[in-house]
DNA sequence: AGAATATATTGACAGGCATCAATTAATGAT
DNA sequence: ATCATTAATTGATGCCTGTCAATATATTCT
């Protein structure tokens, strides 16, 4: 058996990752976003600026998700993404 | 061909295991440095607070060394660490 | 219903990483 | 010189992770 990671590891964990760092960044540009959000994007946004396949988008995204970093919200076939500012504060202590 | 890793990512996946933290931390007491020095700690010190193998513990402190958030100085035969409080500040941006 | 679009899931693969036991290297003490 | 101590290195093992191709699911459009 396996130890869940506890959550502050998993949000370092996620930020570690370049590709990861390199979305967060994204998600700050205003006005992008496929849905006409002021801010977030869609996957397929994040799929457009990055030279990574869908699929591994869509872990990524996980990974943010699941860490708290980000938070995501389903709208017809797309998904909102949106940094959430409060936990990425906070995991600056 | 590998390109190395940059110097942040470097920093974030040091940072990002617990085992890591937990020696940053005890890096952090005053007085505890089987050396008598003030701050910092000598490896068999933390492998004492750890319970973790002495190749292991090595391998820690060689990562979190390479990535510049401990100093090392060698002292006969003990290696003296501490940490590298403005490359830590740094880290937090 | 059928086609098109946006995203998730699955399965596979390679590389990285944490860990340990065994060994080696370096230094100090007797 | 020999022994003891502190730490690094090597080699092995298993897990975790980033990535992709192929496939599946969900939703909208015609």
């Amino acid at each position: 058996m396996k130890t869940t990671k506890d959550s502050l590891t998993a949000q370092m964990g996620a930020v570690a990752d370049p590709a990861r760092r390199r979305i967060l960044a994204f998600l700050k540009e205003k006005g992008c976003c496929s849905l006409g959000r002021k801010t977030g994007l869609c996957a397929c946004d994040v799929e457009q600026r990055m030279q990574l396949s869908q699929p591994t988008i869509s872990h990524h995204m996980q990974v943010l998700t699941r860490a708290g970093l980000v938070q995501a919200e389903k709208h017809g076939r797309w998904r909102w993404y949106r940094r959430n500012e409060e936990a990425l504060r906070r995991l600056l202590n």
